[in-house]
DNA sequence: AAATGTGGAATTTTT
DNA sequence: TTCCACATTT
């Protein structure tokens, strides 16, 4: 067939995209056109009359990947995209959900909490069962709550094997209890729920078996025990499932992803007329050889993998550089001196991307660029959604929508300042929990006598005026309403240093509108007309979309983000920062279970952004908590073949730290009697291999130096017994 | 109810 | 060091 749509497309795209019904597993690699496939299959199933579009159903991660792939699908074919179900699996539990929130045992509005919202939650549950916040900490509840769920477990069926895990069990017990009482959900709470409501009603699984032909994942290798579930309940021997993913980007595995899922894809999505085909994409489009040379390098080091080899047709242009850098301001300069270089040569600052392993390493970076006046954006931090000001007013439209939200009340019923105080809702609360209601019924059933109850009923009479005034109106004049008879307009107005939180609620009103004019074009599950109210769609996409980080700049700026952030992105120029060991990999993943294989993918995806130049960057010295640390170049670095690299420094750069540290005197004056050892070097033992001076005490004979071993560990060593070498 | 102080922790993060 | 949550003060 020569259809436009299959024009262009290699021969193992063409044969992802055109293969018969049955299952298969996509293997494919960064670059190589993953997106390109996933659509262009979904178009190619309906333009050979082999779908319709109710009978698809495709799942992505994240919200931008599910409006990347409508947008793509939308200008592959002239098909309405609205009645498909595209989305998160968030997203699209969530449509299940409200669909049928009857029999998923849900109240037709039930709310979506975030973690913030979780936590809180776990906190008010706390309190109000008198447990012990120091030695239950909240936080460590949340995690037990979120990786049971994910695994697919309810309280009744987590393995509690000492007094400490039983304890916090019957705490998950009392949240659950709390959750169904005010009517709400956490995040995995949409995908376990609506795994038993498919696994728990028989004809509604039919139904939808029946009704999906076509199961379509995306990042497959991300996806979770219970998300695998979920697509194996949802498909049956006759559902064609197509997965796509590659197991070297595989770096959510903290957060429960399970490479294993890819291993046993083949077995548990055979059929027995069909079992599960295999291809891999490894032409890669995106980046020039020496680069997919070093990235194919470093992943070979990796033992449990699928196997796979990036190649490209393009040219081997530019080789890879690397850096060392005496210290972490030194290697923020560096940096900046390149930058500024390709600015000059004609390069956006917009297609480079400084790549670190974890937040903190910016502020060196930020530092350094601020002083060289050069425009930067930090991606990471508080989301649109999740500012302070934007919960607010999300709450008092919580409270309109579903008033037995007990989380919504609490954040509002005293802000802004209304005189409700802790006495008064310490006795709301108690009336609450005797009554076994929610604290707004609690609050309209009893009176409250002297002025604090006169605060409180007037705050309950606020709510019922911004509901009566509301009905009716279009979403955005309910927001704007809410906003102003709320009183939060008021409130920032009159603060000081309000005004971007006055412009965020502005911007919260924007967001209702086109949120409504885009209904259309909105990724599935969160679209107005299925659950027919529009305030509690919009509440939900608030909770399933926390926005962006950040306003994009006027002009175009250089962009700073962390590993895990890149993953998706491609830039003209990559710099990949910090490159040493404890850093990258983590020190954290030396202990965890094929912690350093995930670390090394890290390291994969980071280098496989690079479209035409790539720089590794590592500092002999680093300021970290407060303290110089010193450390050695990261293994990452090692596993490259030299011939790949050019170093813009010598390899190992004998350059004395640039800051001293703090109360390093002394340490400097041991090792002044001993030329050639200083605290910061290279050095080479016979048995522990590679390491770095961090420390030395004493003098001449007795001078012992302490040593920070890559893989052997801190030790100390007198200098003159172990044959230390410099390095 | 805001302002100030203290202690502890400090990979990675989407929904 | 720096940030945050939480507690105490004013």
């Amino acid at each position: 067939m020569s259809s436009p749509l299959l024009s262009n497309l290699n021969a193992e795209q063409l044969a992802a995209v055109t293969l018969p019904h049955g299952s298969a597993l996509i293997l494919a690699g960064a670059g190589s056109g993953k997106t390109r496939v996933l659509t262009t299959r979904i178009a190619w199933l309906l333009a050979t009359g082999q779908a319709n579009p109710s009978s698809v159903l495709a799942v992505t991660f994240t919200n931008k990947a599910a409006r990347e792939m409508l947008a793509r699908l939308s200008a592959l074919t002239p098909v309405n995209t609205r009645g498909m179900w595209i989305g998160t699996f968030h997203g699209l539990c969530n449509r299940l959900l409200r669909t049928h929130y009857r029999d998923a045992g849900l109240p037709q509005l039930f709310q979506i909490m975030d973690m913030q919202d979780q936590l809180a939650l776990i906190k008010r549950v706390y309190k109000a069962s008198n447990i012990d916040a120091d030695r239950f900490p909240p936080r460590q509840l949340q995690a037990l709550i979120n990786d049971s769920k994910e695994e697919g477990s309810r309280p009744n069926q987590v393995e509690a094997n000492d007094e400490f895990t039983r304890r916090q069990v019957e705490h998950f017990a009392l949240y659950e209890e709390a959750c169904r009482r005010e009517g709400v959900v956490d995040f995995p709470e949409l995908l376990l729920r609506s795994f038993e409501l498919l696994s728990g009603h028989e004809s509604l699984r039919e139904h939808y078996r029946r009704r999906f032909s076509h199961l379509l994942v995306d990042e497959f290798q991300d996806t979770n025990a219970l998300q695998y579930r979920w697509l194996r309940l949802l498909a049956d021997p006759h559902t064609a499932v197509f997965a796509v993913g590659d197991d070297d980007q595989s770096i959510y595995a903290f957060r429960g992803a399970n490479i294993a899922n890819m291993q046993h894809f083949e077995r548990d999505f055979a059929t027995p007329e069909a079992p599960v085909k295999l291809i891999k994409l490894e032409q890669n489009y995106r980046s020039h050889g020496h680069i997919l040379d070093a990235a194919n390098a470093l992943i070979r080091h990796n033992q449990s993998r699928l196997g796979k080899d990036l190649w490209t047709a393009d040219a081997q242009g530019e080789p890879v550089r690397a850096f060392v850098a005496p210290s972490d301001t030194h290697e923020a300069a560096f940096i900046v001196d390149v930058v500024k270089s390709l600015i000059d040569e004609g390069v956006s600052p917009a297609e480079m991307a400084v790549l670190y392993r974890s937040n903190a390493q910016s502020r060196v970076l930020e530092h350094a660029l601020f002083n060289a006046a050069i425009a930067y954006r930090v991606y990471g931090g508080m989301r649109f959604f999740e500012r302070a000001e934007v919960k607010h007013a999300l709450a008092y439209l919580r409270l309109l929508a579903a008033p037995d939200d007990d989380g919504a009340f609490l954040r509002v019923v005293n802000f802004p300042p209304r005189g409700v105080g802790a006495r008064t809702l310490e006795a709301l609360q108690d009336q609450a929990r005797a009554t076994g209601t929610s604290l707004w019924q609690s609050a309209c059933a009893t009176r409250f006598g002297g002025k604090a109850g006169g605060s409180l009923a007037g705050f309950l009479a606020q709510i019922e005026a911004m509901r009566a005034a509301t009905a009716g109106l279009p979403l955005g004049e309910t927001v704007e309403h809410v906003v102003q008879s709320s009183g939060l307009a008021a409130h920032y107005t009159a603060e000081k240093g309000g005004q971007e939180r006055i412009e965020n609620l502005q911007e919260l009103v924007n967001a209702a509108e086109s949120f409504v004019r885009e209904a259309d074009l909105q990724v599935a599950g969160e679209a107005e007309g299925e659950t027919g109210d529009a305030l509690s769609a919009f509440l939900a996409h608030a909770a399933l979309e926390a926005g962006e980080t950040q306003a994009a700049e006027g002009r175009p700026a250089l962009q700073l983000m962390t590993v895990h952030a890149a993953k998706g992105l491609e830039f003209h120029t990559v710099f990949l920062s910090g490159l040493e060991e404890g850093l990258f990999p983590h020190e954290n993943s030396l202990s965890e279970h094929d912690g350093v294989e995930e670390e090394r993918r890290l390291a994969y995806v980071a280098i496989t952004r690079a479209k035409r130049r790539l720089y590794l960057t590592h500092a002999q010295s680093r300021m970290l908590h407060g303290q110089v640390r010193y450390n050695v170049a990261s293994r990452f670095l090692d596993e490259l073949p030299r011939a790949l690299i050019q170093w813009l420094s010598p390899q190992r750069a004998d350059v004395p730290p640039a800051r001293e540290p703090a109360s390093g005197a002394a340490r400097y004056d041991a090792l002044r009697d001993r030329p050639g050892w200083r605290i910061g070097q290279s050095v080479k033992h016979a048995k522990f291999g590679l390491g770095i001076i961090i420390d030395a005490e004493g003098r001449g004979t007795d001078a012992r130096v302490q040593v920070n071993f890559r893989n052997a560990g801190v030790k100390w060593l007198a200098l003159e017994y172990a044959k230390l070498q410099p390095a």
